[in-house]
DNA sequence: AAGTTAATGCAACAATGTTGCAAAATAATT
DNA sequence: AATTATTTTGCAACATTGTTGCATTAACTT
């Protein structure tokens, strides 16, 4: 991250409000991924729930946050490289989660592997999501 | 599946009741993948709510049917192969969801890819999610 | 600094999932 | 085949997660 929170938000054409300010300075912090309820805990009775799901949904659609595909369907975000930009993600990356902490990583290195598909079959979005243990939990 | 629905229920030591036998028949006819909803749609108001929600988790633990993790955070569930006991799941196969017509397919025949990880990291289960137009879409 | 636009908080609602318990159905026993 | 024991079901109530409309408040514009 380069830029500072303000100027990302800016850079976005998003007003900068305290909510805002606040949630991606989480993101900025945590070097892993955040559910909704990590956030709606960590800021504490400060936002309405409401507000968190709708800075979540506006970073989404900025190219600030990506989803992360989970195992077990819960739903997290993660810092979008400096290539996502509004409307096209660029998250070529493989997403790791693991058993023991629970953690959630980005593995901005490793690539995700080509895969061959059936006849007849186009692919436009490949995620890979591997689980087991972190390099903390090993 | 070479075996009927009873025998399957059966072999898993399962008692056999109308519910699991409808909800179990329900995904040897759909070649895909169903949510909650659609058997709840597809079986009317004939069960309650909270059974199919106990069924699809008595199936999952007796390795008869499994989640698939999806990009888009919504719960899946699909046959598994015979080679699924109860508490071990064996389902290399790579997914692949239709962004035209929603449906979820099992990939049986390509496996997944091995992912080289960063130092530290262990893998136990590797999910890829493929999405795009199926054969029947593009 | 005043006017305009956008974001927030509140309330209400919808969807999804969970738990305890009595009634009903299934399986086991005699 | 009938009775008992065990499981499963349906209901009710509740918890969690996510959405929408609207008045209030804050941020941006000139």
């Amino acid at each position: 991250m380069l830029h500072g929170i303000n100027e990302t938000l800016k850079r976005n054409q998003l007003s900068i409000t305290d909510s805002r300010k606040k949630i991606l300075e989480l993101f900025v912090r945590a070097n892993g991924a955040l559910a909704h309820a990590d956030i709606e805990h960590q800021s504490g009775t400060e936002f309405d729930r409401v507000t968190i799901y709708r800075t979540l949904q506006t970073f989404v659609e900025k190219g600030i946050i990506h989803t992360i595909p989970t195992a077990d369907n819960s739903v997290r975000y993660a810092l979008c490289k400096d290539a996502c930009t509004e409307g096209h993600h660029h998250d070529d990356h493989v997403h790791f989660m693991c058993d023991d902490c629970g953690k959630t990583y980005c593995l901005d290195h490793v690539t995700v592997p080509a895969v061959a598909l059936p006849k007849g079959f186009q692919a436009t979005q490949t995620d890979v999501i591997v689980s087991g243990k972190c390099m903390n939990c090993a």
